[in-house]
DNA sequence: TGTACATCAGTGAACGCGCGTTCACTGATGTAC
DNA sequence: TGTACATCAGTGAACGCGCGTTCACTGATGTAC
């Protein structure tokens, strides 16, 4: 079953464990959340025996730092991939939506990425930094410049709060559907546009 | 030094026990965060035996429930304890801030409160729910019917994000100062008011 | 005021557990000839 | 095409650790008489 990346599938060697690792870990992680992944887990989630990781990774550390650096990089694809669209408000709703998506898919992952522990390794704070830059790219059009870092600090802690009060269930226990509704009505409340004006209008502008 | 809240001293029997492991639990959630945080070690902070605790909480579970408890219970004393301000909006700014700073003078205790963990235990719950009537009651001055709840459900995420952001270094390491101050800019470009008019006035009011 | 005793609130040793990591080893692979 | 062998990528057992929790026990307290 892990054997289909490379033609090798002997049993003993496993073909791309590397690999399998990183997805072993993903799919742990969304259930139990980070802090609770153990690399035995891991290990025996793909199948393999509890040292076998260590081939591949220098230690646990690494493997977690792998893996957010894998999350930031899917969650930049996400940001980068919202359509442009005609109201540049509509444009940031939507990214803000994009992000909340991705929480709710990848719990664990988003927990451990922007948890304390991960901020240490080089290509994790790469990816990070991309992200990020995907979107104050995009802010920067919406704003004037004296405006610019306060409206980004503000709509990443806006929609990183939402992801985690929502991951946390302390906003109950929506479905994806009305998750999405409620996040597009608070960013777009929050951005101080009315709730259906399609134009949308820079706050305060 | 733990007995100064009751008359018996005597080291055998230490006194209050009960509060001494909050206590102790709370400085020790302060510095490493929860998770990492163990019975055995909030026992040895105290000066008492790994078990000792099981005489004052059923267990772990019961020792953090309580903690959060006390928790909620000191932010909502710090939200009610804000000044009603001349502008509502003031208002708000302030109560956001006291939030942030809440967050940062006890960052485990927050980490607990806002982590899956601890959602199940009804005194919690009910700290928690006073807590956020709290503020709910205050913002159903600022804002008309419609607006309030994504108006509280963003303000909480936004005040919730920036706390989690600032407590996982995400926005770089500003003193406490300038963490206030980053924390009144963003708050008050989020609502719309500029960044100094001294009325605020309600956002696309 | 003094003493017997029930109760309370600690101790210290032990349990089983899963963890991260290391060790010596071995099966499979692929390359040189 | 066949074979020897270095290298790679696994195995299985073991290490020491700290954990949550339980057990039987004991020192201190306070109350009844």
């Amino acid at each position: 079953m892990w054997t289909l990346s490379t033609s090798t599938g002997s049993g003993y060697h496993h073909g791309d464990l590397r690999a399998a690792l990183l997805d072993s870990a993903l799919a742990l992680l969304d259930t139990e959340g980070p802090g609770e992944l153990s690399l035995r887990a891991v290990a025996r989630h793909a199948g393999v025996s509890p040292n076998a990781p260590y081939r591949h990774y220098r230690d646990k550390e690494a493997l977690l730092a792998a893996l957010a650096t894998r999350g930031f990089t899917e969650l930049g694809e996400r940001l980068a991939g919202v359509a442009p669209g005609e109201h540049p408000d509509a444009e940031v709703i939507a990214m803000a939506c994009a992000a909340v998506d991705y929480a709710l898919d990848h719990p664990g992952v988003y927990r451990l990425m922007f948890g304390q522990a991960c901020s240490s390794h080089p290509d994790t704070i790469a990816a990070s930094d991309a992200a990020i830059a995907i979107v104050a790219e995009r802010i920067a059009v919406v704003a004037e410049p004296e405006r610019r870092k306060p409206l980004r600090v503000g709509l990443w802690a806006l929609v990183h709060g939402l992801s985690t009060l929502l991951l946390d269930e302390q906003l109950g226990t929506p479905t994806r559907a009305e998750a999405d509704a409620l996040v597009e009505t608070v960013v777009r409340t929050m951005l101080g546009a009315g709730p259906e004006r399609p134009d949308g209008g820079s706050p305060a502008g």
